[in-house]
DNA sequence: CTTCCACAGGAAGGTCTGGCGG
DNA sequence: CCGCCAGACCTTCCTGTGGAAG
């Protein structure tokens, strides 16, 4: 029986009635054919674009906006048009797009640039080894040869490290002999061109555009249209796609967190062997995402603040076998701290700190710590760990440092019943 | 009403790292 | 390469305080 069911495991996932059409649909990097409620924001980057196809030079642009507001998206769509309009109409034109978060030295995009003009593997620029001045004449000699006008976006621009590769590239147009460039510039911090040199901010920000974020209306019509593509018909409740853009638009209208949201819950929804997705998946998503957010939050903390939170764990359990409910105190914490930091051989901070490190861990959201008063005795936090403490304690059990720990008792734990 | 616990949390100063201009 | 400085990280020392107990 068992060899039976054993066998074939992938051939029986691939049989079983998925939810799923086409999964791609519903992930942030898909660009739909249609972007629903940003023809404003189309219209106007196009408009600044198109004396592009006249062979004039674009002013360059600067796009804000929060994530998911649809700057990445929008900006791509823009690209593709004018590059089929180029193509139609005889204009040369180029669209290149970067983005800085991964490409962030002022070698590495302008070696990204010029790649773009090579077809022939060998006579790439290489990932390294060149002075960087050499990378940008060789550029400006391949943009002009390929002559044109090439628009250049940069995704993430507030990544960049170090402001040159800006000024470099604001200027470019300085250098070049015929070829035209224009940058179109995506943001997510608003006040990101305080700290820019005025020239290159000046010369960036010609034209400046903000996408505003969605409403749940609008999150909902972004959500029907990937529905209708990445799932099968009729497998998705009536009320779960208002949930879903209600949650998302309270967390600033980002469509990419409703959409994570949507797909999260399908996905729960298909391994659960439920034909349809319910309200219920939404929450379970939901819940997911959270989860996942403060695992991986965990497990980059500092070793101080994960030692901090291994004795909020273990007070917790402590104090839960007592019968005491939940109420852990900074001064309880401090005192399974100190212990745990002898037993590992690292020394301990002060209380203060600790409780610095405490409302720390507050703010990231792992722990909720309210100060509050026991009127004689005394004022501290009540400290409560968000629900999944178990989760928690397994991501801090893969800490090196801990290994050793897992036998071990709280210290002094004789408890007067 | 006063007392007084068990901290909160501000201020100031020490130490260490890493970047940057000379 | 060196000295300088900013900023992260901690410590020391401090004053302030909500409210149950007396």
């Amino acid at each position: 029986m068992k060899n039976a069911v054993h066998s074939d495991i992938f051939g029986r996932l691939l049989k079983s009635k998925g939810l799923f059409v086409d999964r791609e649909a519903m992930r942030p990097t898909y660009t739909p054919g249609i972007l629903p409620h940003r023809d404003d924001e189309i219209n106007d980057i196009a408009s600044v674009m198109v004396p592009a196809l006249r062979g004039e030079t674009p002013s360059n642009i600067l796009i804000y906006g929060k994530t998911g507001t649809g700057k990445t998206a929008v900006t791509k769509f823009v690209g593709k048009q004018l590059l089929k309009k180029g193509k139609e109409t005889g204009k040369h034109v180029n669209f290149i797009y970067i983005n800085c978060e991964i490409v962030d030295t002022q070698y590495r995009i302008l070696q990204n640039i010029a790649n773009h003009f090579i077809n022939d593997w060998s006579e790439r620029i290489p990932f390294t080894g060149w002075p960087t001045d050499e990378v940008y004449t060789r550029l400006i000699r391949m943009i002009d040869k390929n002559g044109g006008v090439t628009v250049i976006i940069l995704d993430e621009v507030d990544k960049i490290k170090g402001d040159e590769s800006l000024y470099s590239l604001s200027r470019i147009n300085n250098d070049l002999e015929k070829a035209k460039v224009s940058i179109v510039g995506i943001s997510n911090d608003l006040k990101f061109t305080e700290f820019l040199d005025p020239r290159v901010r000046s010369s960036l920000g010609e034209e400046n555009m903000i996408f505003p974020p969605y409403d749940a209306g609008e999150l909902q019509d972004i959500l029907k249209q990937r529905v209708e593509i990445a799932l099968k018909p009729d497998s998705i409740d009536e009320d779960v796609i208002p949930l879903c853009s209600a949650l998302a638009a309270q967390e600033h209208g980002d469509a990419r967190r409703a959409l994570d949201l949507l797909r999260i819950s399908a996905e729960l929804a298909e391994r659960s062997e439920t034909p349809r997705i319910s309200r219920r998946f939404v929450r379970l998503a939901q819940n997911k995402i959270e989860i996942d957010r403060i695992l991986e939050v965990v497990r980059t903390l500092p070793a101080q603040s994960k030692t901090i939170l291994l004795a909020i764990l273990l007070q917790e359990k402590q104090n839960k076998k007592a019968g005491s409910a939940g109420a852990i105190t900074t001064g309880e914490v401090y005192e399974v701290y100190k212990n745990l930091c002898k037993k590992t051989r690292t020394n301990s901070l002060t209380q203060r700190r600790v409780a610095d490190l405490i409302s720390e861990l507050d703010m990231l959201g792992i722990i909720t710590a309210r100060v509050i008063s026991k009127g004689r005795y005394g004022r501290t936090r009540d400290i409560n760990i968000s629900s999944s403490s178990d989760e928690i304690m397994a991501v801090l059990k893969e800490d090196d440092a801990f290994k050793e720990l897992s036998n071990y008792k709280i210290r002094g734990q004789t408890r007067i019943i």
